[in-house]
RNA sequence: GGAUCGGUAGUUCAGUUGGUUAGAAUGCCGCCCUGUCACGGCGGAGGUCGCGGGUUCGAGUCCCGUCCGGUCCGCCA
């Protein structure tokens, strides 16, 4: 062995002891005739001494930073302690060493706060990783994953592996291809999640099935997104969505409990899509605050239909409002105050072209019972003072109204919503709140093909009670225009996301199970009988043989374990990420291949030139 | 595919209306230092200012193109 002990475990109880360690000089410390050299391992970092006849030798072979170092010797308590670091109260006065392997000078500081940048970092990876805030993170994703297991182990899951070469399949994100040697002209495709597969699994009897798995897109990136990110994958037959709901926030309040040590006790809200898109803007609303979004021209009321509000508004005169699609606005508590300049900053952080708004209208709830607006020219007192009724204001609130297209604004005032909330420390670090967000439309409309498409996928069950609705109704679209009249456009889902402070982190729905059923999505979604049995011909196959009622979820792996981190970004997380441009930066992948492995897989090239 | 910000020492950045020899911090190298732990002191080396072209007496600075990176929109069932 190299070692007796890890840098990161000798304490006052082992003085006198002699020991050896192995690990990786952080620093030098040369005072004339001792030296005092930190060193680190993945457990810590333990202080040598070396003495007047050491440092002599020290000189003839001198230490940098990130050698390679073996030290023998006794374990002493310091004179100075260190409460810093949990071995600062001894240090180890080495009586030999071993200089294992040199160090180049590392391209940036191997410290918590690196001075090097992300690019850099991607770059020498394998240095980061020696950073003790990139280990933190590593060592909280397997937390994640170990209690992940544990409580799907306990609960009776069964972790099964499923092929990553596969079939291509026609709808969602761009698939990742890889060509077959063995059948030319042919491609595999990598999945973009386990979901055939998992539903198989269901119909062979394996009720309950999970894997925490590679998942493949090939679409634009984030800061947030890989082109390969983790799903944990899971699937249950003969359930409900309560019982799939029930299980599922279990597992997060699991990992909660185990790796933040945090009692969820609480019941995980509820929310059905159209309340959140009501009320937040946004279908994955960040609950930690209020600020609901009031619809100006219309409202909601929970019996499901629209009933006008545009008299709050309309025919003041101001156009702006008047010809607008959609207006809204929110409350920002305590914000009467906000100077013109701090209202100027935030109207031109709407008109950002990434928000897209062409201004914004304020009211001031003045805490005297006053208001004060910037369109006081076209609202009486009176007016101003329902309008803050109907937006729920109180005294001492500013109200922001943004007036636009429906899509636009809704996504903007979600935004300012967010930002606000940031702005005013409402978007607590370490406060978690979790949400169903529910009920979600089965179809979407896509205007480029006039033809609808899975909100979800194409395997989700619409509610039962909206089964007759799909089966009966022919699915084209006669008016595109008028698409939101066609029965499809009501149909809700048996799917459900799992939102934690503002980010999806999971979703999932009720499959569909039988085959006639899924024969009609398929049509439904434009696809002709040939080209469904092409695609999907095994499972239509398989739900003939006796397929159970199934439903599953997925949970963003990544993610999940980016917001337990505290942290926007998921890379910190990934031991070996890929950039924005879904480059591996270190292996400088994806690369060329050479013409042989071309000529064998009979594929020749055929680049678009660039201008 | 589009928008936007950036690229200057190993690294992180500053660099004025276009004007002398492009600076700081940190890292690195050398010397000094027996209690440091962001050690300290003294000295030193280190730059195709991403690349190409243009304007100008003169370009790190202005213009055009291009490459690379960040962020966002589209996209991501």
């Amino acid at each position: 062995m190299f070692r007796s002990h890890t840098c990161g475990e000798l304490r006052l109880q082992n003085v006198n002891s002699q020991v050896t360690l192995a690990g990786w000089v952080q620093t030098v410390r040369k005072f004339g005739s001792i030296t005092f050299v930190d060193l680190r391992d993945r457990y810590g970092i333990t202080q040598l001494l070396f003495g007047e006849e050491l440092n002599a030798m020290l000189d003839e072979n001198p230490l940098g930073r990130e050698f390679v170092l073996q030290v023998t010797g006794i374990v002493s308590e310091r004179s100075n302690k260190n409460k810093n670091i949990p071995t600062g109260d001894i240090e180890i006065n080495v009586e030999s060493f071993k200089i294992l392997n040199k160090s180049a000078v590392p391209p940036f500081t191997i410290q918590d706060d690196t001075d090097g940048g992300d690019d850099l970092r991607m770059k020498y990876r394998f240095l980061d990783l020696r950073r003790n805030a990139v280990k933190k993170n590593l060592e909280l994703r397997y937390a994640v994953n170990r209690a992940t297991r544990d409580y799907l182990h306990q609960q009776g899951f069964m972790d099964i592996e499923t092929p990553f070469l596969i079939k291509s399949t026609p709808e969602g994100a761009r698939d990742f291809v890889v060509p077959s040697r063995m059948n030319p002209g042919q491609f595999y495709a990598l999945p973009q999640s386990p979901q055939t597969f998992k539903q198989l699994l269901m119909v062979s009897g394996y009720d309950r099935y999970y894997q925490i798995v590679k998942c493949f897109r090939d679409e634009d990136l984030r800061a947030d997104r890989q082109p390969e990110f983790t799903q944990i994958d899971c699937e249950m037959a003969f359930v409900e969505q309560e019982d799939i709901l029930n299980m599922f926030e279990g597992l997060i309040k699991y990992i909660f409990k185990a790796v933040k040590n945090i009692d969820y006790t609480e019941a995980v809200e509820r929310m059905t899509w159209e309340d959140a898109m009501w009320n937040y803007g946004n279908d994955k609303p960040d609950i930690r605050f209020d600020m609901k979004v009031a619809n100006l021209k219309s409202a909601f009321n929970k019996a499901g239909s629209i009933v006008a509000t545009g008299e709050l508004i309309n025919g003041a005169g101001f156009g702006v409002f008047d010809n607008a699609e959609t207006v809204l606005a929110i409350a920002v508590p305590g914000a009467s105050e906000y100077t013109r300049k701090q209202i100027d900053e935030l109207t031109d952080w709407v008109k950002r072209p990434q928000v897209g708004m062409q201004g914004m209208v304020n009211i001031k709830c003045n805490a005297d019972g006053t208001f004060k607006s910037s369109v006081d020219k076209f609202f009486s007192e009176d007016k101003l003072k329902a309008i803050a009724a109907f937006a729920n204001a109180k005294p001492g609130d500013l109200i922001l109204i943004l007036a636009g297209p429906e899509e636009r604004t809704r996504k903007a005032i979600s935004d300012l919503r967010l930002e606000l909330g940031e702005r005013l420390g409402l978007r607590k670090k370490n406060e978690y709140r979790l949400l169903w967000v529910l009920d979600f439309p089965l179809f979407e409309y896509a205007e480029e093909d006039n033809r609808w498409v899975a909100r979800h996928h194409p395997f989700t069950s619409p509610k039962p009670s909206h089964i007759e609705v799909m089966i009966n109704n022919d699915p084209v679209i006669e008016n595109a225009a008028e698409y939101l009249k066609h029965p499809y456009s009501n149909i809700k889902a048996n799917a459900y996301d799992m939102v934690l402070n503002g980010n999806e982190i999971g979703g999932g729905s009720i499959r569909i199970f039988q085959r006639e059923l899924q024969e009609k999505m398929f049509s439904a979604l434009g696809m002709s009988k040939e080209e469904a049995l092409h695609k999907f011909g095994f499972l239509l196959g398989a739900f003939e043989y006796g397929a159970p009622p199934h439903g599953g979820i997925a949970f963003g792996f990544d993610r999940l374990c980016a917001i337990l981190g505290g942290s926007e970004s998921i890379r910190d997380f990934i031991a070996f990420p890929k950039n924005n441009s879904g480059r591996d930066v270190m292996l400088d992948a994806p690369a060329t291949i050479d013409d042989k492995q071309l000529q064998e897989l009979q594929i020749q090239l055929d680049l678009e030139k660039k201008a």
